[in-house]
This record gives C-alpha cells, structure tokens and sequence, in this order.
DNA sequence: ATATATACGGAACATTGTTCCGTTTTTCAA
DNA sequence: TTGAAAAACGGAACAATGTTCCGTATATAT
C-alpha cells in the first residue's frame, strides 16, 4: 500500500502551499479591515487569483469560517494550560477573559453567524467540540470547590460571554471586561458563604 | 410672522406623505427580510421610487437609523407606564425584559453601529437622550429600596443586556431572557440581605 | 392660469461576490 | 528525460445591490 492517497495522485504541492498562504493572508486581512473585507484584497495580499481563493472556498463565508476554526484552536488549547498554573476558580475566570478578548476582535462575525448562511453551520458544532469542552473541564473544577453555585449552564455562559464581548467597542475593553466579572459574579451569587 | 417655516415656502405635501410612508415600509420589511433588506425591495413596498427614499435618507443608514430612533421612542415612553404599575425592582426587571425583547428584533444592527458609518453616530446619542434616563429612573427606584449593589453603573448594564439579546438566536429567546436575570442576580450579589 | 421651486422615477454607474474557461503547472509513467 | 493527463491557476465576465443623476411630473404661490 502507497503512503498516502487511496484514490488517484498525490496532492499538487502548490495547492497545499496556496492554502497555507491564503489562510494566513486571510488572517491578516480580516485583523486590519474586517470580516468584511473584499475578496480581492485577500487575494493580492495573498498573491494569488481570485479563482484560486474560490477553488479552495466555494464560498467567501467558508473562508471566513476557516480563520475562524483555527483560532478557537489556539483558545482551547490555552485552557489545560491555564488549569494547571492556577486555582480552579482563577483559572475559570481567566480563560474567560481570554475567551472574552478573542471574540471581541470577532466584530463582525455576530451577523454572519445568525444569517442563516450553510457555510456557518458547522461553525456551532465546531464551537462545541473544542471550546465547550474545555470550559467545561475549567467549570467542573470551580464547580467542586463550591465557589459558584449549581443551576448554571456551562454552555449559555459561554454563550453569554461570547454575546456580551462581541459587541463591545474598540475602544472601551474594559466594559466588556467589568460585564464578564457580573456574569461571574452572578455564578457565585447563593453558592456556600 | 408665518405660522411655520422661515425660508422660503410651505413642505411639500406629497413630500410628507411619502416620508411617513416610507419609515412604515422600512419598518416592515426589516422586521421581514432583516436589516439587509435591498433598497429596491423597500421602495417597492412603499410603491415609490428609488430616487425618493435617497432624497429622503441620502444612505441606507440614514433609514434605518431614523427607524431605529422610532422604535427607542417606544420603548422608552414604556418605562413609566411600567414604574407607574410595579412595584421598583419588578419594574426594572420587566422593562429589562421588554427592552430585551426589543433589541432582539434588531440582530442585525450590532454590526452596522460598530461600522464607523457616520449615519449612526448620532444613534448612541440619541439611545442615551431616551433610553437612558428612562431606565436611571427605574434604577434609581430600585436602588432606593436596597435590593441591589451600590457599584453598579446603569449605563453599562444598558449595554450589556442589549449585547446579550442582540446576539441570541431566534428559537431561544429563553436564553436570553435566562442570561438577563443573571445579570439581574449579579446586581443583588452583595447588595443587602 | 402660469411660473417656479420641489419632488419623483428609474436608468445608469460603481462595488463586490461568484462563475467559467482558456492557460499554466505539477504529477506520473514510459 | 520526456510527454500526456490531471489538477490548479488567473482573471475576464456576470449578477446583485448601493448610489448618483437628470429629465419629467407635481405642488405651491402669485
């Protein structure tokens, strides 16, 4: 059996190499302009044809989605680490705010996402398979050292975390930050003393 | 002295007409086909042209901002009939919850106000001018009665609730209704017993 | 009734997402 | 090494939508 590939020949190197340099232009583009960006923007930026861009993404949105997925990977990753370097309810809380300053810098994501596009449907699943699990895990540990209380829903505060930041200012983190710090203080209201 | 309009002759009949036509039509169709709606679509529903909604709004976001502006107006003229009929902190949460409702229906905006477009700049003006003593007197009600925290800033819980609906989708309102009252629970944390 | 200012309608233009296909590059096997 | 086939590339062309422009129609004032 071949190293690889079932079916037909291997992939072509510069197909992989184009994908590479297009997410990371993606990137770059979305951090300076937006979601809103044009795709030809990404395109030069990239160096490459705006068919090029839609042979590996359908669609715009697929694009965007991608960036997306890579990033919540770089915020799930960043729990187990947290957990081990400080006391559960410390480090729930400062996930969250990790959590927090990631998703403000996804403005622009907010319609997208509730615009009904197919393209953002895995969006959600992709959500809960990394990022939920690893709040969860943060949850759990708070949760056994009784600092917050019991009828709370790991995933709406996730939710409600991600809500409140998408939509805060450029300018004014600090609001979205003190918001974040009443949800959390509305988990410990009524747990044990 | 004229009973009106200092340079030059009366408003056009039509012209006014038209205009409130046009704020209806616009009305409705965001509330069909969301904040995105095509222009063309509205001025069709308004059986007018398209020329005439750009001399009444020069830009789409003139529109929607004037609809908008209507609609706080609603909301906030709820406010004392509310306080007139419960007791401070019921009338609070109740507003809260109407409020929220409101800004649920306007998942689309979040977007277009953090856009930088100039044609909302005058809307968080005008969301203060409203919105915000409308509910500093219901706050302020509540405070009185000492069933909330001293350290909390009104303004900024305007704010988060509104973020908080304008993301939630349209099957689960509860959600956000759910994420509200934990917001409402973080007020009383600490307040007196 | 007429003249004039005002408003109207919609064709034409600009921008941006998306499709299509002729050309170029890579891979594979002889 | 070389040639044919498969895969990928680039960008012109198309479609949808915001916006401008101006000839035409209408309301107002005299």
């Amino acid at each position: 059996m071949e190293s690889g590939h079932p079916a037909g020949r291997r992939p072509r190197a510069d197909a992989q190499r184009n994908l590479g340099t297009l997410l990371q232009a993606a990137k770059e583009v979305f951090a300076t302009s937006g979601v809103d960006a044009p795709v030809r923007e990404i395109a030069e930026r990239a160096g490459l044809g705006i068919g090029t861009i839609y042979r590996h993404f359908p669609q715009r949105a697929d694009l965007i989605a991608a960036v997306c997925r890579q990033e919540m990977d770089a915020c799930a990753d960043a729990a187990p680490i947290l957990a081990n370097d400080n006391p559960p309810f410390e480090a729930l809380v400062k996930w969250l705010q990790r959590y927090a300053a990631w998703v403000a810098t996804k403005r622009g994501l907010a319609k997208a996402l509730h615009s009904g596009d197919p393209a953002f449907e895995a969006l959600p699943a992709y959500f809960e398979q990394r990022l939920r699990p690893a709040f969860r895990t943060l949850f759990a540990s708070a949760s056994a050292s009784g600092e917050i209380r019991g009828d709370i829903d790991p995933d709406e505060l996730l939710g409600a975390v991600a809500s409140l930041c998408m939509s805060a200012r450029n300018d004014d983190t600090d609001h979205a930050q003190r918001m974040v710090t009443l949800l959390v203080d509305g988990m410990r209201y009524g747990a044990k003393g």
